[in-house]
DNA sequence: CAACATATTCATCATCTGTTGAAATATTTT
DNA sequence: AAAATATTTCAACAGATGATGAATATGTTG
């Protein structure tokens, strides 16, 4: 029996081989999910998209909470590995000289390029995060069990690029960063509707390239100069 | 029979009786869809919340879906109201000479305020919103036919205030400006366990003072100066 | 009071929900 | 090829779901 332990690899398709129904499963899940949210899907549209009997789900991923929380685990190592590298590789070129709009923009081009390769799979990963993080249920848990690891070694890059900041006030920034992040990811065609079709949602190469210098001047203006206590 | 058409208030409580049943449906209606979602909620979940019968939820709202938009549609005038009324009133003292600053002040202000309130329906109603426009499902729709009438008024403002800025951009730092807010309103407690207990979700306060000229200082930089074609 | 309209409850329906155990099939190991 | 293990299907469950029509209560108006 397989007692739903996840496999070496992480869940991701490592062959060309067509994908195996456990794969399938996850791949259907992870884009419902990412639509509906956890309440809106069931078993059974999970497993007819899928093309697999609804039994099968429990068989390889038990609960239906279990399933929903190992699609948010099998892509976010890679986010992790990705955003890591991205912030060692310019701390290794900049050292302490490092700015805040390079830990930015390491914070944000892996998502960029994710989004940007075309990969259906990283779309709906990206609008499933999104909706983890904007909700009351989910959000603290799951995102600080995956995130938050990652993100503190972020916090600290701010802390050398801004040495005289007020911890609070990096947070703050963080958040806002997170929200408009949030936002792009969640890719809902918002903007499209709002500029009568000016701007698109799914403009991902736009949407980022405006919103590193966006949040660098946030950054800037709230965490340097002269901070009144809050 | 009442076959659910809004009443003349618009469902607010105008009165301090003690609330009718109708009114308490959309009060518990309004925080468990705020909290869990559209499909998290069931109508049985709703009328025990309101102390009532299952059968009268649908007698007074009709469909699920129904009491769904009744809940965001009740408190949607009153924001809009409040936000074209700031508005005005920073055009009529600033006239052609305003500034971001004015006019994103004037947008998050009263937010700030009914947050600030102490209100319990009100926070329901922020997190509701933010479920709502980070949903793919509701948002591009509901938000649209609420909230973009208004907000095209902002847009124009930003044209007087920046006048030779691209409109794409434009739309594209209001985006942002949205991911912030909402990811404010969702109040989902993220921060507070990013940074230990140093920040606070429900610190609205903080959360608004820094919030604007954190956008602020993105409208200015991504909106002003040397605009490279897109 | 009588009539009428509105509000509220009760009982019930067909359908769908997640989950499980047993049986059948496929794959791997011996 | 036999044994053992892993996968997949089938059938069924107890309970929940949104919705409705009939019955009862409450309030309003003549």
């Amino acid at each position: 029996m397989s007692q739903y332990a996840s496999n070496k690899t992480g869940e991701m398709a490592t062959t060309n081989r067509p994908p195996s129904k456990r794969h399938r499963i996850l791949d259907a899940a992870e884009e419902l999910f990412a639509i509906h949210g956890y309440d809106g899907v069931t078993l059974r549209q999970i497993a007819d998209k899928a093309g697999v009997d609804v039994a099968l789900v429990s068989y390889h991923y038990g609960k239906k909470r279990d399933l929903f929380e190992a699609t948010f685990f099998r892509r976010a190592q890679v986010v992790n590995d990705m955003r890591l590298q991205s912030l060692l590789e310019i701390r290794a070129e900049m050292g302490d000289r490092i700015r805040v709009e390079d830990i930015v923009t390491a914070f944000l081009v892996p998502l960029r390029q994710l989004q940007l390769s075309g990969d259906k799979g990283w779309q709906n990963y990206c609008a499933l995060v999104a909706y983890i993080n904007t909700s009351s249920v989910w959000g603290k848990e799951l995102m600080h069990r995956n995130f938050d690891p990652l993100i503190s070694h972020y916090i600290k890059a701010f802390r050398i690029a801004l040495p005289d900041v007020q911890p609070q006030r990096l947070y703050w920034c963080y958040h806002y960063l997170s929200g408009a992040l949030t936002l792009t990811m969640a890719n809902t065609g918002r903007i499209d509707r709002l500029s009568d079709g000016l701007c698109s949602s799914s403009d991902f190469e736009t949407a980022y390239d405006l919103m590193i210098p966006f949040v660098v001047a946030g950054f800037e203006r709230i965490c340097t100069g002269a901070q009144r206590p809050l």
